[in-house]
DNA sequence: GGCTACATGTAATGCGTTACATGATTTC
DNA sequence: GAAATCATGTAACGCATTACATGTAGCC
């Protein structure tokens, strides 16, 4: 019962039908803050939800395009749903790849870890740039709830590049002072 | 090739020989901020990478306690190690329980989701403390890049707590308002 | 002409989690 | 007397990743 595709798919579909394809654009732009997965995820747990009971299909025969099949949650899902709330919130799970480089890298050259700075700056800047967009265009609209969790989210990665921005200051000025 | 407890691992023993035990122990304190594990993912980690010769093994026999299996690192294992370094950075995976509460959960009444945050806040704080102490205790003796990479897991924790905290304040403003 | 968006899936593989299993010693 | 520390492992299960597989429509 931790925090898996199950219940972020189940979660999304409470709010509205969608289809995988669309779930999957949520999980790499909107809540990719708190959550990301790839296709061979998303796909399978629909079909698990489906069996289970969870979730509904609808199949949108179109012409122009491929058919979609949306999904709709059904009253055991939110049931489901529910008893996932009622758990202890887990803890944040979280691995990166920079801070295990820049903690054990010590025999690499500067240059090598201001790259690594470098590249996890930009990616960084890219998901700050989403969430910022989201925030800009629909503060307004927002329910609280999800505005604070945004904030969340956009902190964290303002956090994470001012502290890389420091790093790569520090070993700069390392750099010249030799 | 991504981030994954067998490079975490060697670079551990990269520094100096080590136990299963041990291991564990780094993963649940000092480099907790970038990767956890369990004891169900140190212990075959190890024997792998054992049969893939790049650690070796010498069993320590210790009367009063259990005896130990010291692993030390091997060519092949620098090698593999170094083949990692190469690869380009990864980008952070994340898995955060209280941003998903958060963000889908708008029916909860406030009480809730203070708790929620609550819950969190207090995950967080224990894990500052923890690096917040190997900061104090070591920061003269640490090597800079190490120094780095605690930083940004400070940083990253106290960002966190920090928004948690104005959540908790905007949601207590709220319920004055009503 | 090529890329992006739309749209859905499967198969293989594997990494990791949880729970199980054991047991002495030290500290509160 | 209870709890924490030291110490190592296995087994089952499962979620997720990567790569594979296919194809149209619209835009630059």
């Amino acid at each position: 019962m931790q925090l898996q595709a199950k219940y972020v798919a189940l979660a999304l579909l409470s709010k509205r039908p969608m289809t995988g394809y669309e779930i999957k654009k949520n999980f790499e732009g909107p809540i990719s803050f708190f959550f990301e997965g790839s296709y061979g995820s998303v796909y399978p747990t629909l079909k698990n939800l489906e069996k289970e009971g969870c979730i509904e299909k609808r199949t949108i025969i179109q012409e122009d395009r491929p058919n979609k099949n949306e999904y709709s949650i059904t009253e055991v899902g939110r049931a489901v749903l529910a008893q996932y709330y009622e758990q202890p919130v887990e803890e944040d799970n979280v691995r990166s790849d920079v801070c295990m480089r820049l903690f054990f890298g010590g025999k690499m050259d500067e240059g090598e870890m201001l790259d690594w700075i470098g590249q996890s700056r930009k990616q960084h800047e890219a998901k700050l740039n989403i969430l910022q967009g989201m925030h800009d265009q629909y503060h307004q609209q927002m329910p609280k709830h999800q505005l604070l969790s945004l904030t969340i989210g956009i902190r964290y990665h303002q956090a994470k590049i001012d502290a890389l921005l420091e790093c790569a200051e520090m070993l700069d000025n390392h750099k010249e002072e030799k």
